[in-house]
DNA sequence: CGAATGACGAAATTCTAAATTCGTCATTCG
DNA sequence: CGAATGACGAATTTAGAATTTCGTCATTCG
C-alpha cells in the first residue's frame, strides 16, 4: 500500500513536471495570453480536462512556473551567500548576479519578462513569498558581516529589508526596463556601492 | 511695438494659464482620457480648434500640467534644500515631503495618480528633466554636507545620483502604490536613515 | 475503480462597424 | 490683418455580436 500510493505521488508529480514544462516552452515560444490549455494538453497528447487533474487554473499553471524560475534565482542567490568570501563580496555578487539575471532574461526572451510582469501585477503571494526569502538570505549575510565587524552594529533584519528596498532598481523587471537605456542614472556599480555603504 | 508685442505675449501667456487651468480642473475630476479638447474649449467659453492656437496637441497639454505638478515639487525641494539646518536634516525633510506629496495626491485625487502614471509611461521628457533637476538639488544638498564634515568625502553628482535610486521606493508613484499595504517592506524611516548613512 | 475524455455552459477575447475625438484649414469676424 | 471659428478627414475609441477559451461533469475506457 506504502508503494501504491508512493508511485501514484511519483506518477502524479511527473505529470505535474511534464506538464510545467510543456507549458514553459510554450509561454516562452508564443507568449503567456497566446497559448491556451489545448495548445498544452495537444503538445503532451492529451485532453485539455486532463490537465485540471493536476491544475487548478491555468492561473495556477502560470504561478507554479513563476515560483520555478524564483526558486531558481533564489537557489543562485544561495549559493553566493555561502561563498567564503566578506559579507560585502557576497552582497556584490549577489545584486550582480540577481541584475544580471533580469537583464538576460528581459533581453534574450522578451516573453519571460512579459511573464513576469504580469505575475508582479498579478501573482502577488509568489512574489511575497519570494522577497521574503531574499530578505531572510540578505538578512543572514548581514548578521555574519556584523559579527565579522564589516558592518556597524544594527539590526540585521531592519538592514536586508533596507538594502532590499535600496537596490530595488536592479532587482524589480519594471524598473529595470525603465531605467535601461537612461543616461542620467546611477550605474549598477555605484548603486551598489552605496547600499554596502549604508552598512557600515 | 514692445508695448505691443509685449502686451500680446501677456495675452498668449494668459490664455494658457486659463486653459491649463480648465484642463486641469477637468482632469482631476473627470479623468484625463474621458476629458476631451470639446469639454475644455466649452468650460472656457471658446472652440476646440482655438485651444490648437496654443497648444499643438491634448498631449502637450497634458505635459504641461504635468510640468506645473513636477514644478511645485520641485518649489518645495528647493526651500527645503535652503533651509537652515544640517544636511542630513534637510535630506530627511526632503524625502519625507516627496513621499507625503506622493501619498496625498494618490489617495486624494486618485485621478492624478492616473494622469503621473500616464506622464511616466509616456511623457518621458517631462520626467527626466524633473528628475535632473532633483539630483542638481540633492547634489547640492551632499556638497554641503561634505563641506560641513557630515559625509565623507567623496563624487557629489555621483553620490546624488545613487541617493535618488537608493530611495526611489519612496518617490516613485508606481512603486509607492505597490508597496502601500505591505507588511515586509522596510519603512520609509528605514529607508531613509538607511540612505542618509550611505553618505557618512 | 480510478484515469482519462468529449461535450457543454460560462467567461473572456476578438472582430467589426458605428460613433467620438483629434487636429487641420479655408473662411468669417472684429 | 490677426484672432477666432465651423466644417471636415483621419485616427482613435466604443459597443456589441461572434468566436474562442476556460473550466466542469457525466460518461467511457482500461
Amino acid at each position: 500500500m506504502d508503494e501504491t500510493s508512493d508511485s501514484l505521488d511519483t506518477v502524479r508529480q511527473d505529470n505535474i513536471a511534464r506538464i510545467l514544462e510543456a507549458a514553459e516552452r510554450l509561454f516562452r515560444h508564443y507568449g503567456y495570453a497566446k497559448t491556451n490549455v489545448a495548445d498544452i494538453a495537444r503538445d503532451l497528447g492529451m485532453s485539455p480536462a486532463n490537465i485540471y487533474r493536476f491544475f487548478a487554473s491555468k492561473t495556477e499553471i502560470h504561478q507554479a512556473i513563476c515560483g520555478r524560475m524564483l526558486a531558481g534565482s533564489y537557489q543562485q542567490a544561495y549559493e553566493i551567500s555561502r561563498l567564503p568570501v566578506s559579507a560585502a563580496d557576497r552582497l556584490r555578487r549577489y545584486l550582480q548576479a540577481e541584475h544580471q539575471l533580469i537583464l538576460t532574461a528581459m533581453l534574450d526572451h522578451e516573453k519571460v519578462h512579459e511573464m513576469v510582469i504580469v505575475a508582479i501585477e498579478r501573482d502577488w503571494h509568489v512574489i511575497e513569498k519570494h522577497i521574503d526569502q531574499m530578505h531572510e538570505l540578505l538578512e543572514e549575510i548581514i548578521r555574519q558581516g556584523i559579527a565579522a565587524g564589516e558592518f556597524a552594529e544594527q539590526d540585521p533584519a531592519a538592514a536586508a529589508r533596507s538594502f532590499g528596498a535600496a537596490t530595488v532598481v536592479m532587482c524589480h523587471p519594471q524598473l529595470v526596463a525603465q531605467c535601461l537605456s537612461k543616461p542620467n542614472r546611477a550605474t549598477p556599480d555605484e548603486i551598489t556601492e552605496f547600499a554596502i555603504n549604508a552598512l557600515r
